[in-house]
DNA sequence: GGGCACATGTAAGCTGTTACATGATTAA
DNA sequence: TTAATCATGTAACAGCTTACATGTGCCC
């Protein structure tokens, strides 16, 4: 079937910055790609071990006992820029705030206002969130080629934010009427 | 472990606005939750056989040959509105545009450009639906009492999709700078 | 010496998709 | 009659999470 292997393009893009152990490079995807992807051990030390295999990575014995260092080999770029080309896999949303809201009448106007008021909290702490991610970019000079695409995730979660916002903020009247009326 | 099972609050709550069979329930998921979710019939079928045995639902036979309509029981109304004041489960993002721009460099600014077109283009496409959608709902005053909640999730709909046109035209600035430079 | 962060990995099991198999009814 | 749509279901498999098992090195 071979559907395209999207952690094989997070491990190998990530290696394609720096080499790292698997355990940085979990760190790096929760830190870094955080706010829109998501790996586990479970998904990335089996997926080293393959790329490995295929020749895709090179480990180096690490500072620590038993801890590896992962590098991209020549043949692993090549893969990486293949695996980027491909055409993207649609994704199947499953939005579970949307799905309570559809059927709010059963919840009632007052519950889904609780459920919007966590949604705008959580979307003015990603707004704190990226503010620090370009402070922190901008310190740092040697990722400067990569940098204007970073910036393209970070705008596009700022802008998903504040729209989350506008909306909480739109939802707010609706679900006040409703309210009123109980 | 009992996560959640949120396919049975999608079946549970569709059942609940009208009976219907598993095939119209696929359907109604596809065009009236398709904008935040999803469901196959792989996952239809096993649930509402399971629902059934749990009598959460009942059977009648359908119109149809072999065709059945199911619709909520008393027991099944309670058991989905116990699944909707539950915690909601935390969405583990993955998405692969994001993925693709943050790894833009090795793409080259042209080809971002291109996959930025693609998001626009459906974001304007889902804008247009969302339109209609909200000229059929005016035509239906039989759901009048759930409309504002269906409302709801329309406006999310849209205040994401002109986010994204918004981060789009941003975004075309700063990789035509990058193009320039080659 | 104890706790914490670093580090690697596996196994069980659940979730969800895809492909397949089958058949009824309706409209052209 | 034949194609499309309606309709039900299963089996194989891919993807992913969680929990577990194990160990190192550093700092207090």
């Amino acid at each position: 079937m071979a559907r395209p292997q999207q952690t094989d393009v997070a491990v190998l893009g990530a290696l394609s910055i720096e080499p790292m152990s698997g355990y940085a490079l979990r760190e790096a995807v929760t830190s870094v790609l955080g706010h829109f992807w998501h790996e586990s051990y479970g998904q990335i030390y089996p997926a080293l071990k393959r790329l490995e295999a295929d020749g895709l990575i090179e480990r180096q014995t690490g500072t620590r006992g038993n801890s590896s260092v992962f590098s991209l080999t020549t043949a692993g770029a090549d893969r990486l820029d293949q695996l980027l080309a491909e055409p993207m896999t649609v994704d199947r949303p499953r939005n579970p705030l949307m799905l309570r809201l559809f059927f709010g009448r059963r919840l009632g106007p007052d519950v889904c206002q609780e459920l919007i008021n966590e949604a705008r909290q959580q979307a003015t702490a990603q707004l704190a969130m990226f503010e620090a991610i370009r402070a922190e970019m901008a310190t740092e000079p040697q990722y400067a080629a990569d940098r204007p695409y970073w910036l393209l995730t970070v705008s596009a979660g700022e802008h998903t934010a504040r729209a989350t916002l506008a909306w909480a903020d739109n939802c707010e009247a609706t679900l006040a009427t409703l309210s009123r009326l109980h």
